[in-house]
DNA sequence: TGAGCAACGGCAAACGATTGCAATTACTTC
DNA sequence: GAAGTAATTGCAATCGTTTGCCGTTGCTCA
C-alpha cells in the first residue's frame, strides 16, 4: 500500500493543494480494507466533516485516480476505489452472487493481450480491469438460484488479497 | 441477423404485447448498421412518433435484451444495442480513439475463461463483453496524441463485421 | 507576515438512466 | 364486435454522477 506520506508527496509534487478534504478522503480510503464505494467514502467523510459535499468526493477520487494514488475498480455497476498496490498491478474477479472480489495476477491477462496485439494490432486497455462472474463458493453453493438480488451489506464483502 | 418476424414471434410467445412502440424500436435497431446508442434510437423513434418517451426506449431495449432479441454492448461508458447475431456470439474490441468497434471471436476469450475456471474455479461472465483499447490504425496514426476527445459522429463509426 | 492569485470546495443545476403511478391500450373471451 | 383485464405507456419524480458558478482558501513570493 502507498502510505499517506507518499500520496501527499505525489499531490505536492504535481502542484495540487493539500486541502483538509483531500487528506480526509485519502485517510478514509487508506483505512478501509479493500475497495470502497463512493457512497461509503462520502458517508464517512460527512461524519468527520459535515460540510463535505458528494461532488468533492467524486472530484477527489478522480484526482487520486489520475495521480495513480488510488485504483478504480468496477464492482457490479458502481465504481469502487482502493489505494494503489505498489507491489504491482492486479486485476479483479468479482462474483455477482456474493459480490466478493478476488485478485487476478496480470500474468493471466498478459497472454490475452499478446494475442489481440499480434492478431489484430489492437492494444487492449487492461489497466483497471474487472472480470465479472461467479466464484467457486457460489457456484458450488447455488446451483439453481440465479437471483441477482444480493446482500447489500458493504462490510461483509469478501476480499481475498 | 434475427428477422423482424422471428423477434415478433419471440415477443408473442413469451406473452408480451406487440405495441407500436416496440415494433418501432425493433425496426430502428434492425435498420441501423452496427451498434446503436440509446440516444440515437430515441431520436429516430421520436421523429417517427413524437409521443415516444425515453423511458419506453430504455424499457423496450431492456426487454429485447432479456429476450435475446438484441445484444447489449458497452461502448465507452454508454451501452449500445444491436440485433442479436444468430450466427454465433461475438465480442467487441472498441477503440477509445476512433470509437471503432471490431468483432472478436469467442475463441479468443475461451482460452482465458478456461484458465480462470481451472485455476480459481471462477466462472467468468463473458457473454456481453467489450475490450476497450486502441486499434491498429489509431496506434500507427497517433503516437503522442492521448486526447480522449473524439469525433461524436455516430454514423462514422467503424464496424468491421 | 501579509497580499495576491489560481486552485479548490460547496451549492445547485444538469445529465443519463431508472422507477412509481395513473391513464391508456393490446389482447382475451364471450 | 364489445367488455374486461392486465400489460404497457407517458409523465414526472428520483437516483447516482458530473459540471458551472462563485465565494473561499492553500500556497507563493515579497
Amino acid at each position: 500500500m502507498i502510505q499517506h506520506e507518499q500520496a501527499i508527496e505525489v499531490l505536492r509534487d504535481k502542484g495540487h493543494r493539500l486541502t483538509p478534504q483531500r487528506l480526509l478522503v485519502l485517510s478514509i480510503v487508506a483505512e478501509g480494507r479493500g475497495h470502497m464505494g463512493v457512497d461509503e467514502v462520502f458517508r464517512r467523510a460527512k461524519a468527520a466533516y459535515p460540510y463535505m459535499d458528494i461532488a468533492t468526493v467524486y472530484r477527489t477520487l478522480h484526482l487520486f485516480k489520475d495521480l495513480g494514488v488510488v485504483t478504480e475498480v468496477a464492482i457490479g455497476e458502481r465504481l469502487h476505489y482502493e489505494l494503489t498496490d505498489p507491489h504491482g498491478k492486479h486485476h479483479h474477479m468479482v462474483c455477482r452472487v456474493c459480490d466478493g472480489a478476488f485478485n487476478l495476477s496480470p500474468h493471466y491477462l498478459e497472454e490475452f493481450r499478446e494475442t489481440l496485439l499480434q492478431e489484430f494490432g489492437f492494444e487492449p486497455d487492461l489497466e483497471h480491469f474487472a472480470v465479472s462472474g461467479t466464484c467457486a463458493d457460489c457456484r458450488s453453493a447455488a446451483g439453481e438460484n440465479d437471483s441477482k438480488e444480493q446482500d447489500p451489506t458493504q462490510d461483509a464483502r469478501k476480499d481475498k488479497r
